[in-house]
DNA sequence: TAGTTATATTGATGTGTGTCAATATATAAG
DNA sequence: CTTATATATTGACACACATCAATATAACTA
């Protein structure tokens, strides 16, 4: 029996062929995720940091939003599989995958 | 004095440096456009047409969605720059626009 | 155990938007 | 001008979701 799910593998290329509605649907959810400019801005917020990582807490300020909406934008990211996170003892670090990334940009193609 | 306005630039690269928050907002205005199943086979659609376009009533059956709904994604695609359209007597035919695609594809990287 | 800090969840609220029926507009042909 | 077809607009409705305050949970420390 399998147990590992495939995380990143969701998106035939876009121009490529019909998609079918699920292909369409798994591909739109990624899209919408990105579709918030809050959330853009958090993932360029990690990239520029010198270890590619941030913990939570280090976006709230540059951010200007409560905290519970930035654990809010992270959980969403988090499940649409743009970040992976790692809890060092009280705190959780994310960090961007960047096969997500490279992902979406040859659905692109 | 200039008349042409640049339709094709909105996006600098997502991970090489924080995002403005203008930035912010324009390209995840397109990613949003992109985060809907319904537009996602439409231009999965006329990719696939032998001649890269298609006209709107072509759209209607295989959607399954009325003419207003279809008219409506064909517009929001359009003022993101996603689609060109042409009048051709009674008919309005929509192409997909590659550069606003390779923009995006650029902006993942 | 209690206290402190980081993160998550809940509930409420306002805004955005996908969808349709009904209607309007545009173009071409008699 | 009238008719027919293609496309766009309007208005209404339902649903998704970004946001916050309040609260809960988790992990560390004393």
């Amino acid at each position: 029996m399998k147990i590992s799910k495939p995380k990143v593998t969701c998106c035939s290329p876009l121009l490529a062929g019909r998609l079918t509605p699920d292909e369409a649907i798994n591909l739109a959810a990624i899209f919408r995720v990105l579709g918030e400019p809050t959330r853009l801005q958090m993932l360029s917020l990690i990239a520029v940091q010198p270890n590619q990582e941030v913990c939570a807490c280090e976006l709230v300020e540059p951010l200007g939003l409560s905290q519970p909406t930035v654990s809010h934008h992270l959980k969403v990211m988090n499940e649409a599989g743009l970040l992976e996170r790692e809890r060092r003892g009280t705190w959780i670090y994310y960090r961007i995958l960047p096969e997500k990334l490279a992902m979406l940009r040859e659905s692109l193609s």
